[in-house]
DNA sequence: CAAAACACCGATTGTTAATCGGTATTTTAT
DNA sequence: ATAAAATACCGATTAACAATCGGTGTTTTG
C-alpha cells in the first residue's frame, strides 16, 4: 500500500493546472492561479515539492529552473482518492462505489450511463476470456 | 452543500461498529475495540460526540447514558466521502467515478458487475422516464 | 446516602496543507 | 566579468482536525 494520499484544495489545482497544460513550471503557476489566489511564489514552489515528494509531479530541470509534469494520471490520483475514501471500511469496498455509483445516477448524462454500460460490458467479456 | 465531510481512522471504525448493531453507548464500543486499541473511554465519547457533531450518529438519552444510533446509511457516507475526494477536481466527476471503476472492474467479482449492469439499466429506466 | 456510571469541559499532541521570507546559488544581461 | 534577476532551498508559522485523556460535576442505582 502506497501511503494514504492526501491532497489540499491548493495541490489539486496545481495538478489540474499541469494536467491541462502538459507541463508548467512554478512562475508558469503563479501567473497562472496565484494572482487569483493572491499567494506568494513561495507558496507555488512549496505546493509543487510536496507534490513532488507525493510522486505525483516528475520534475526536470531545464537551465537552473525545475519544469514539472505529472506523474500519473488524472484518472489514476481519482481513482486513488476513492480508494483512499472508501479504504477503511471493512465492508467490501464495491459496496461504496456501488453507492457512489447510485448517487451518482441521479445526475448522469445519457452519455455517462453509457460509458459506464460499456465499461461494465468490457469488464464482463475480460472476465470470461480468463 | 454541507460543510466537507472528514473522518479519521477511529471515526470511521466506530460507525461502523454502530452500522452493524443499529445502535450502542460508549460503553459497548470501548468494549468492543477500545481494548485492542488501547483506547480509553473517554476518547470512545469524544469521537461518539464528534460523530454527533457531524450529523452522523443520533443519540438518545437512555436513563442518563446516551445510545447513539446511525442518522445516516453507510451507502450515504461512502457516497458523501467519494464525491468530496472527486468534487475538488474541475473535471466532471464522471470522469473521475468512470476511472475509478475502470480500476474496480479489473478485480470485480461477477456479482458486483450484475450489480453495476443493474444500476446503469435502472439510471436509464429513471431517465428515460423524465 | 454512597458508590458507580457518565457527561462535559478543557488541554495536549501529532499531522498536514498553506503560507511566506530570507539566503544561497545559478543565469543572464550589460 | 559583474551586477542584477530568477530560482531553489530552508525553516518557521498558522490553522484545522483527529485522537487522546483526566478531572469535575451530575444522575442513577443499590
Amino acid at each position: 500500500m502506497s501511503a494514504p494520499l492526501k491532497l489540499g484544495d491548493l495541490e489539486v489545482a496545481t495538478l489540474e493546472a499541469i494536467w491541462s497544460r502538459g507541463e508548467a513550471d512554478a512562475h508558469a503557476l503563479h501567473k497562472r492561479f496565484g494572482a487569483s489566489r493572491g499567494i506568494s511564489l513561495s507558496t507555488v514552489q512549496s505546493t509543487l515539492e510536496r507534490l513532488y515528494r507525493k510522486e505525483l509531479l516528475t520534475r526536470e530541470k531545464v537551465s537552473h529552473a525545475y519544469v514539472y509534469a505529472p506523474a500519473e494520471s488524472r484518472e489514476t490520483v481519482m481513482a486513488r482518492l476513492v480508494d483512499e475514501a472508501l479504504g477503511r471500511f471493512s465492508a467490501r469496498k464495491t459496496d461504496g462505489l456501488l453507492a457512489a455509483f447510485a448517487g451518482l445516477t441521479a445526475t448522469a448524462t445519457p452519455e455517462t450511463l453509457a460509458a459506464l454500460e460499456q465499461l461494465v460490458a468490457e469488464a464482463r467479456k475480460a472476465q470470461s476470456a480468463e
